[in-house]
DNA sequence: TCTGGGGTCCTAGGACCC
DNA sequence: TCTGGGGTCCTAGGACCC
């Protein structure tokens, strides 16, 4: 039994290695505007080709378009019929690659700071200190100084803390998030509030009578492994108990894959202009992997047929191959194998590469978020 | 309303081997 | 006739994230 102190312990606070989650503000929206000003205060999105009457979705939407009910991921027609006055604009992926650089370099010069990219907006930051709300100040006012970007920051003391902070403290702000606050914060939410959670798993945990995340933090470990598994149960256990790894990985990101895959304006019909586009996608997934100078060894099939069903196919290679006309070949024959004359709307292609020498090592989870390795 | 394009990882079940 | 138990590899499919 502690004995009660007389009077709270005058204690420096302690140096503690923390989590910060670097997040910037609308940035593909942030970035057009920085080179078009006149756009400020606008309400932007960019999607597609910047024609809204293409098939396209939207990948950002500026803080005014967001106040008509614009996000991401919405079908750009859709989008420009909330927001009429919106000045819609193309994707412009080298842009944001450059601009992506910068802000990274930025959070690498952090001294005694490791970095893990999860994106091109993205990153966590790990650093020990005994004031991380200084730290993630620092990094807000380099990078803003740098890019003329702004950024959010979440502190943590694990990962997924961090990650989910980040949104309190949107935007432009800070926000803490630890072992002392998690359930005060969290703990009434839905569990989609979790970043591993989406629509499909929430349903899954309703149906247990897990609706919040205090419900999943204290759901009983049986149900959940019976339900998701030897892995995942216990991972989403942990999950809605804000547990997950301290420390931020800053190996280099090794691809495990890489595809392409297109959207047609017209639906495919025909098996000339079908095997056609599978060559220009084999094409485009062969400079990819040549760059890497890693070979394929499994072709992906991607395939969404009118009106909207998407099912993929993969075949293991006999040889591992750089030959484009090996894999279209292939692809080709994963989708005749499919038997449906339906008309195409999606196709991709994808490569997924020769691992490297020993493997992958440690596994990494970037563009996921969440479930552990192992 | 009508749904992009880039990724990663997990599970289940069948084939096959010892 | 009835049928082990362990392991690996492969494919199909699902789910999630930015």
């Amino acid at each position: 039994m502690a004995p009660e102190p007389s009077e709270p312990p005058e204690v420096a606070p302690a140096v503690r290695p923390w989590v910060l989650h670097v997040d910037l503000d609308q940035f593909i929206a942030a970035v057009e505007i920085l080179r078009r000003p006149e756009l400020a205060g606008l309400p932007v999105i960019v999607g597609g080709r910047g024609d809204p009457t293409e098939r396209a979705v939207v990948s950002t939407a500026s803080y005014e378009a967001r106040a008509f009910g614009v996000h991401s991921g919405m079908p750009l027609k859709l989008a420009v019929r909330k927001c009429k006055e919106a000045v819609v604009l193309a994707v412009d992926a080298p842009a944001y690659d450059a601009a992506s650089a910068e802000v990274m370099a930025t959070l690498k010069a952090v001294p005694g700071a490791k970095v893990q990219v999860l994106g091109w907006d993205e990153a966590f930051v790990g650093i020990e200190t005994d004031d991380p709300w200084a730290v993630a100040r620092s990094i807000q006012a380099a990078v803003l100084k740098r890019t003329d970007l702004h950024c959010s920051v979440g502190v943590g003391d694990s990962t997924v803390r961090a990650k989910i902070a980040t949104d309190f403290g949107k935007p432009r702000g800070v926000f803490e998030l630890t072992r002392e606050n998690w359930f005060e914060v969290m703990g009434d939410r839905p569990t989609t509030a979790l970043w591993g959670v989406g629509s499909r798993i929430a349903a899954r945990l309703a149906g247990h009578g897990i609706e919040t995340v205090h419900d999943l933090a204290h759901a009983d470990e049986s149900v959940l492994v019976d339900e998701f598994g030897p892995a995942m149960g216990p991972h989403y256990r942990r999950l809605g108990r804000g547990i997950g790894t301290t420390t931020v990985d800053d190996t280099p990101w090794v691809a495990r894959a890489h595809g392409r895959e297109t959207t047609y304006q017209t639906n495919l019909v025909e098996p000339e202009e079908i095997s056609g586009a599978l060559t220009a996608l084999s094409e485009q997934v062969v400079e990819d992997i040549r760059r890497e100078e890693r070979a394929c060894m499994r072709v992906h099939l991607k395939v969404r047929f009118a009106p909207f069903f998407t099912t993929t196919r993969i075949r293991k290679l006999a040889e591992p191959t750089f030959d484009a006309s090996v894999i279209a070949a292939t692809a080709f024959d994963l989708l005749t194998g499919l038997g449906d004359d339906r008309p195409i709307r999606l196709l991709g292609v994808r490569a997924e590469m020769v691992p490297p020498e020993g493997g992958y090592d440690p596994p990494r989870t970037v563009g996921r978020g969440g479930p552990p390795a192992r």
